[in-house]
RNA sequence: UGCCUGAUAGUAUAAUGGUAGUACGACUGUUUUUGGUGCAGUUUGUCUUGGUUCGAAUCCAGGUCGGGCAACCA
């Protein structure tokens, strides 16, 4: 193999480090809070944290950043996990920064006797205030002048629960002036009378994200920490607690995260959409949620394969979600069945059919020569699509029309040879024939057609609702559009075609597959879908030159 | 106003001092019993001004523009 594939910047680093020795194998973690469901943005950083131990030999830990017991919650521990499986990895081990309170704790009692700690009674307005602005120094008040010995006091009676919440904070002891903001003796430690998921009410003082993310890092041996640009402040300190508590040098590296087009990525926002019911939840199909592309019926894979094609790198991006859909539409092309489903029928009579019906023979995927056939009946009357029927025809229009030839998908060529209408004009049924000698696989009709439509049969149509999703809003950029995101929310983002007629062999297909409904785009069956109810969600449509065409027109 | 970051076709991403390439998008053509798929092709780019060099997207200096930083969130 002479391809050489280009690395990211940080598999760059990574070869360097195992190139020098510094490492015998990487350790990398996904650490999520469980505050809310994951993502598409999460899907990128699990692709590339499991993606670099896979590639380098190591292994990469799930842990959950659980310092917030406010704001976490088991079911979303739970949905995290089972997102993370889905997308197809297994972490080494499932651990929790809850796991490490105690020696957290411990730490910090380290750095109060070091001096390097101290408890402050401040408000957080006067602390704030006290932190002076980026251009203008912070200043000091007595508290940071108290003695080892009562911040040792101090610090356990806030751990005893001697004080209420907001009354006391532990904060480090570092450089009051420094040009980051982080560095003015930052909060590591709060009091929260509040029940965490995992460690209930042992704990009334919880650390901070600051004081507990590069700890654990360091507790679990992590050799490449890698985070979102917002941390790159963040690391100046992540180092000074580990230089100063001579823990494990784990090391931190910022990536740009993935912004997409017509979408929100941010859990806030998330949350929001479904506190306030513009979405059916966490996992309805036109969120960005991990859990909502699986309900869409975005294969995993196809997922896996649009984080890779978008790279990591350092600078702002906006990715087109037309990526994504156009790696969805590759996978699906491959796997997905084909079936015929007709969403808004007109009925056609085939005059001169003068059998009983047939069964007619399919395949389930042309692109797999071992994907077999289905059957499927065929009859006198059928269903075709209202729109393959045009009175007056534009000249590129190759279906059904007075005079005009089709062929049925794996049918009989057919030809228009009068329409019907009710009282106030609309087409209401086609009267066609069939050519007998045009049977597919067998045609020795020697007529060539343009069109080829999907269709039903009436007698054997079975009944399905079909859900159509578009984008959720109808903005590009949505968070940096003007005003409140949800201003933007796309009213038609569903549409639901209540009685669309199925060919029956939907009717036995197991429902975790992907199917493409024949000229209609690529659908998985809802999870709210039953053998008496079948429900289906529009993955993605197909790519539809005819309506680009249709446009150009108009 | 300070500090930290970044800037390559429409969107992403490579080229690590030596031919600016790839993918998606867009557009052509072709194949096709899906106006799908496949195949072939076209199109568009190094933020700017100087400097170093035989040679600069890459190194240096200044500027411009974008993003981040002053939560008891992560």
């Amino acid at each position: 193999m002479s391809e050489e594939q280009s690395l990211n910047f940080i598999e760059e680093i990574v070869e360097a480090d195992l190139a020098a020795g510094k490492y015998q194998s990487i350790v990398t973690r996904f650490p999520p809070e469980p505050n809310g469901y994951l993502h598409i943005g999460h899907a990128k950083s699990i692709c590339l944290n499991f993606g670099l131990a896979q590639k380098y030999g190591g292994k990469t830990n799930l842990r959950f950043d659980d310092t917030n017991p406010v704001t976490e919650e088991t079911e979303y521990v739970e949905s995290i996990k089972n997102d993370v499986k889905w997308l197809g990895f297994n972490w080494a081990e499932e651990l929790y920064a809850s796991n490490y309170f105690d020696q957290i704790h411990g730490f910090a009692v380290r750095l109060i006797e070091m001096g390097l700690a101290y408890v402050d009674d401040s408000s957080s307005d006067e602390i704030a205030a006290q932190k002076g602005t980026p251009t203008q120094a912070g200043t000091a008040n007595a508290y940071r002048s108290r003695t080892i010995a009562e911040n040792l006091e101090f610090f356990e009676d806030m751990r005893l629960g001697k004080y209420a919440d907001g009354e006391k904070v532990l904060r480090a002891k570092i450089d009051l002036a420094s040009n980051n903001m982080h560095m003015r003796d930052p909060i590591i430690y709060r009091i929260k009378h509040a029940h965490h998921h995992r460690t209930g009410n042992k704990w009334c003082i919880y650390p901070m994200y600051d004081f507990a993310h590069g700890q654990s890092d360091a507790i679990e041996n992590i050799t490449h920490s890698v985070c979102t640009l917002e941390f790159i402040p963040h690391r100046e300190l992540y180092n000074w607690f580990i230089e100063k508590l001579s823990i494990f040098p784990s090391k931190q590296y910022e990536f740009a995260r993935l912004n997409m087009t017509y979408t929100v990525m941010s859990k806030r926002k998330l949350l929001q959409l479904v506190q306030e019911n513009h979405v059916t939840g966490w996992d309805d199909p036109r969120m960005s949620t991990i859990s909502g592309m699986r309900r869409r019926g975005y294969p995993a894979a196809a997922i896996r394969e649009f984080c890779d094609r978008i790279g990591i790198a350092k600078r702002d991006n906006l990715i087109d979600i037309s990526l994504l859909e156009f790696c969805v539409r590759e996978d699906l092309n491959k796997t997905a069945v084909r079936r015929m489903v007709v969403f808004d029928p007109l009925k056609v009579i085939i005059t001169n059919y003068t059998g009983e019906g047939e069964i007619l023979h399919s395949e389930n995927n042309p692109e797999d020569p071992n994907g077999g056939v289905r059957e499927v009946p065929f009859s006198k009357e059928i269903f075709v699509e209202r729109d393959d029927f045009m009175e007056e025809p534009s000249k590129k229009y190759f279906r059904l029309a007075p005079g005009q030839m089709v062929r049925l998908k794996s049918a009989y060529i057919i030809k228009c040879d009068d329409f019907v209408k009710d009282a106030n004009g609309n087409v209401t049924e086609l009267h066609c024939s069939y050519i007998p000698e045009s049977k597919s696989g067998s045609d020795t009709s020697g007529i060539n057609v343009k069109g080829t439509l999907h269709w039903v049969s009436a007698l054997h149509a079975i009944a399905a609702e079909v859900r159509l999703y578009d984008r959720l809003f109808n903005v590009e950029d949505v968070a940096n559009a003007e005003g409140d995101f949800k201003d933007y929310i796309n009213k038609e983002s569903l549409t639901v075609v209540p009685h669309a007629y199925a060919e029956p062999a939907l009717l036995k297909d197991s429902m975790g597959v992907g199917f493409q409904f024949l000229r209609k785009g690529y659908f998985c069956a809802d999870k709210e879908s039953t053998p008496t109810k079948l429900v289906f969600n529009r993955t993605v449509g197909l790519k539809d030159t005819w309506a680009k065409e249709v446009k150009k027109g108009a």
